[in-house]
DNA sequence: AGCAACTGAATTGTGCACAACTTAGTTGTG
DNA sequence: CACAACTAAGTTGTGCACAATTCAGTTGCT
C-alpha cells in the first residue's frame, strides 16, 4: 500500500518535471534555448561574470553538464568564456551584449510557465517549502 | 517578484527529480538497473505481457526513449520481446525467469526511497495531488 | 479488391545528466 | 624550495528524453 503510494509519488515528480520542460520547450523555442541553457542565462542575467564552478553551484550541476552546454551558448554567440586572471584553473563565463540583449525579450517566460503550471501563488509556495525539505532529505541520504 | 518566485518553483521541481533520481541509483545500483528501466519493471511486474504502447501510456514515454531501453533490459536477460500474433505491428515485452526473480530483491525499493524522501503518508498524497493537478494543467498547455 | 489514411515500433540526431578520468594550476607542509 | 594534496574545467562513455523520420502492418472507404 504504501509502496504504491511511493512510487506513485516519485513518479508523479518525475512527469511533472518532464512536462514543465515540455513547456518550457515550446516557450523557449522562439530564443532558441533549451531549459538548462535558460537556467544558465538566468544566472548570468543577475551577475556576470561568473564562473564554471558558482554556476554549477547555483544550479547543482557538474562541469561534465555546463562545459558542453556553455560551449553551444558560446557557438550562438551569448556567451563569451575566458580564463581567470586571479586564478587561472577558472574560468569566467561572460555575457555578449546578444546575451545581454536576450533578457528583454525572455521578460515573460516565467509568468507564461506560471499560468501554465494552473498554481496560485500559496500553492506555489507551499509546493517549493515541500520540495525544498525533500531535496534536502534526498540530498542527506546520498 | 512573482518571476523569481516561479522560476525557483520550476527549478525546485527539476531540482527534486534529480535528487530521486540520484537515490534512485544508488539504490537500484545493486539490482543493476537504472530508474527509468526501473520503472519499466514494476509496470511488468503487474502485467506482463504489454506490448510497447501500453509502457509508453503507462509512463509517458514513446518508443524512441522505450526501444534503446528495452533493448538493454533484453541484453541483461530480464526481458523478452515477441511479436504480436494478433496485430504484427505490436511487440509484447514479457518477463524472463530471472526478470520475475528480481521482483523479490526489489520489494523494499519503494519503501527505502519512501524513508529517503523523509515526507509523512499525509504530506505525500498532499503533494502527489497539486503535482497531479500541475500536470494536468501543464498538459493541458502543451 | 484496391488504395489512402492511419498505427506501432524502430531509427536518427540533438541535448541533458552524471560517473570516471585527465590535465593544468594552486595550496599547504616539511 | 619541493613535493604531495587538492581544485577547476574539460573529456569520455553511458543512458534518458524527445523531435522527426522511416517502415511494416492494419483499417476504412469506395
Amino acid at each position: 500500500m504504501e509502496m504504491t503510494l511511493d512510487r506513485l509519488v516519485c513518479f508523479d515528480v518525475h512527469a511533472a518535471s518532464r512536462a514543465l520542460d515540455a513547456v518550457y520547450r515550446r516557450v523557449l523555442a522562439e530564443l532558441g534555448l533549451t531549459y538548462p541553457q535558460y537556467l544558465v542565462m538566468t544566472v548570468l542575467w543577475e551577475r556576470a561574470p561568473v564562473t564554471v564552478k558558482e554556476l554549477g553551484a547555483a544550479l547543482r550541476l557538474d562541469s561534465g553538464t555546463l562545459s558542453p552546454l556553455l560551449k553551444r551558448l558560446e557557438a550562438a554567440g551569448l556567451v563569451r568564456r575566458e580564463r581567470s586572471a586571479a586564478d587561472e584553473r577558472s574560468v569566467l563565463v561572460y555575457l555578449t551584449p546578444e546575451g545581454l540583449t536576450m533578457r528583454q525579450r525572455a521578460c515573460d517566460v516565467p509568468a507564461r510557465i506560471f499560468t501554465a503550471a494552473g498554481l496560485g501563488v500559496e500553492e506555489a509556495l507551499d509546493l517549493q517549502r515541500v520540495l525544498r525539505r525533500v531535496i534536502a532529505s534526498l540530498d542527506e541520504a546520498s
